[in-house]
DNA sequence: TAGCCATAAATTGTCAACAATTATGTTGAT
DNA sequence: ATCAACATAATTGTTGACAATTTATGGCTA
């Protein structure tokens, strides 16, 4: 009652679309599980129609699964789906990050410095290594993405791809990973946008990706 | 009435999902045309709930863009959305060209031959010649996307962007295509994987759709 | 005539009830 | 005890009605 009192920009469906996607990538929805549509709707104060709506865009990013006559189940990634990902992962932000470079101009390379300075300062702390691991390094594969210039492109990564990434921080015990590697790659691709070098930008861009893969891998399989 | 007499396997927000992306692909819905609900209920004998439902499916795959309160769009392409939509293209079809590489084996590299080889009957006649850079054309690549083994590049490729591109063949007049060259590319590319040559396979994919990127924003451009 | 405000019509958003299907649990027979 | 068939409960699918918002209409003033 109070949500809708306030501003009222947007749709029920829409919202309540966006809750469910942030509870599914937290995990608060566990993979695998069954989305009960009297229970979300109870949950969120909104009645079935608008829910089914969510659960429909839902689908379309691939968060559930829907099965006719039974409903929709939050997926549930094994490590054969999380090598088709990284496939397309390592493809498109090669793709992006090519794209960047032949775009980028001084301003938007420095903001990216600043952002891998603020990572190394988190990476100090332990807690921070954590947090690196988890979120800052999408964020600059979110600005890498956003650079390109190819709105179509960024919505796919950042509007389905990530999220669906996210997913498996849920379903990995969150391992140890390998932010100082990761950090050095990211300062090098910088490099590359900087010298508008496409090429190798595109290059660096998918090594760096194939061994995150490695490493998802690695941990999934143990 | 007929229609839900018979089979009664899926649901009718399915059903008209794809009655209604067929009519946009067709180009019965008018691209940038309002997508009026409750005359699509009438038309498709269902009531809004489940009309919503399919409505929010072709949402989720470009087809119609959703404005709060105010309803949906058919998705009108213009140039720089084909360059964005072609950039994606040949990234992801070079990449699904090299698995399709290190997997083929000689039968499916057969049955790529035959169809290629009904192309070729095809071309003859002025109508094939309509027929092959309309339907043709994506068919080949359809069946590569299907050998690279990626079941989720399928589904992007096959379920969402192809029938983005079939929306161009509605917005271009069909002016003149490169049939005769994009048959003799067909072949290379074929060549590419029986070799199980990946990089070939990859480039000459690439530099194949690059051109028809290049014939399509011509034709836009005019 | 052009622009603007008030009103009316149409469309979208939401809800609650009903129908159809699937899941559950119990009974009874072998 | 296991399995099958039946009855029951729960969930999904669908509908029509109502509320809220947007769009169209028409008359008014400058």
């Amino acid at each position: 009652m109070s949500t809708r009192a306030i501003p009222k920009f947007s749709t029920l469906a829409d919202t309540v679309f966006g809750q469910i996607r942030t509870a599914i990538v937290k995990g608060e929805l566990a993979p695998g599980s069954k989305v009960n549509e009297p229970q979300l709707s109870k949950q969120y104060g909104i009645s079935r129609g608008p829910l089914r709506e969510a659960i429909r865009r839902l689908e379309g990013c691939k968060l559930v699964e829907i099965t006719p006559n039974v409903g929709a189940k939050v997926v549930s990634l094994n490590v054969e789906q999380a090598i088709e990902i990284y496939e397309i992962r390592e493809s498109l932000e090669g793709l992006a990050c090519r794209l960047a470079a032949s775009r980028a101009n001084a301003y938007e390379c420095l903001k990216l410095r600043e952002l891998l300075s603020n990572h190394e300062i988190q990476i100090e702390s332990e807690n921070g290594r954590l947090y690196f691991q988890k979120e800052g390094d999408l964020d600059f594969h979110y600005l890498i993405v956003q650079l390109s210039g190819n709105a179509r492109l960024f919505n796919f990564l950042c509007g389905e791809l990530y999220h669906l990434l996210r997913l498996y921080r849920v379903q990995t015990s969150s391992g140890p990973s390998r932010p100082e590697q990761a950090f050095k790659e990211h300062h090098q691709i910088v490099d590359a946008l900087e010298n508008k070098d496409e090429e190798l930008a595109e290059l660096l861009m998918k090594r760096h990706i194939a061994g995150a893969k490695k490493t998802l891998i690695n941990q999934l399989n143990q």
